[in-house]
DNA sequence: CTATTTTTCTATAGTGCAATAGAATTATCA
DNA sequence: TGATAATTCTATTGCACTATAGAAAAATAG
């Protein structure tokens, strides 16, 4: 009795994660579709055929299963990005490897992705300050193979690296809010935008 | 008096507009900061330091100054950008310009603008279907410079250019939500981010 | 100064929501 | 099978919120 008490504070029965894990994903996509406060805990029941009430015996709080959420939704895009930043290849290759990864997640896990980027603000301090945190190693990492391009001169050396990630990272962000209506394959995205941050628009063979 | 009925109801007093502005100002800012689920009509009375209740003398409902806002928000911003379209420059000229134009009204109009990107889905579906039919035609305006700059040679002609569009706008309108934490003035980004779209990050005189 | 209109107020109805309490049900195991 | 634990349910509390009704106050006009 002791030991199963013990088991079931330290680590949940395989199934209780497992439901656990079917309500995260049922509140990702309430979440993603609706809001944060646009979205009610009714909401997520529905989606799974169960009782409101039910819920908190998984969940103490809506606010809960945000976090919950959010995390799920940012995990390993640091750690792949770290992973990119250090494979060795020239700056604009890790770039474009950069760009690529971020977008990635929305294949698998769009409404997790979508939740992160539009709802981690109603977070509770504590969590948003991690989150934060997190964004900022990011932007990091995008800065800094800027800048490891412009010294060995991949990259032009009047480039911001600052601005430069602001303007990419929002070019990527933004996928997702139209990758569900435009007929694009992600990996045609990726191509793409990374052609774009690397060449730009300009004819530079005219004339 | 049948006289000054018909004017109540038709062209309200000067008085009423200017308070009506007030209201819609500080829905604009609460909007802004909290999201439309997450502002409640106190906040937006407490910012005037008037009671809830009174807010109904001016507005219907909440959702009614939700259409305002973004009305107020999105007002002149396909205007302008078709105005540029018109003006016989360079299209890369052009596209600069509406990437400025785009993202101006941050400066004087930023929790208007605020509300309008990010809030505008929870529109009710008929002012949803005007402000998402605003959204092509910019849209268009972008692609049809683009699609001209191919045309005549200024732009690459391997780009996309319904994709460039998005990543363009992606870009800019990813501004507002840095926009007042990073020290950059509204001129200054708009001048790198068309270098950016121009030019790219590659340094082509290389070696 | 009085009557009328405009604006704001108090009070409250009605609704939807997150969260809790504890009973009922289902699964697990000896 | 019978006891125990895990899971879901019903019922409800209490709160926050939008919106309405109608009184009070302030502004305006005759």
């Amino acid at each position: 009795m002791a030991r199963q008490l013990k088991q079931t504070e330290k680590s949940p029965q395989r199934n209780v994660r497992k439901r656990r894990r079917e309500i995260v994903d049922a509140a990702a996509r309430v979440f993603a579709e609706r809001g944060y406060h646009g979205a009610s805990t009714q909401d997520i029941a529905d989606l799974l055929g169960m009782r409101q009430a039910s819920l908190y015996y998984y969940f103490d709080s809506k606010e809960t299963a945000l976090e919950e959420v959010c995390a799920l939704g940012a995990a390993g895009f640091v750690e792949k990005a770290e992973e990119i930043v250090r494979n060795g290849l020239p700056a604009q290759e890790r770039l474009c490897q950069l760009l690529a990864a971020h977008i990635a997640p929305l294949d698998h896990r769009a409404d997790y992705t979508r939740t992160f980027l539009n709802e981690r603000k109603w977070l509770p301090m504590e969590s948003r300050r991690k989150v934060g945190r997190m964004s900022r190693r990011l932007e990091a990492i995008f800065e800094r193979v800027i800048r490891e391009g412009i010294r060995n001169g991949e990259f032009r050396n009047d480039l911001n690296p600052r601005m430069t990630t602001l303007a990419l990272l929002g070019m990527m962000n933004a996928v997702s809010t139209w990758y569900e209506r435009e007929s694009a394959p992600l990996d045609r995205i990726a191509e793409l935008f990374g052609d774009l941050a690397l060449n730009g628009t300009l004819n530079v063979a005219a004339d």
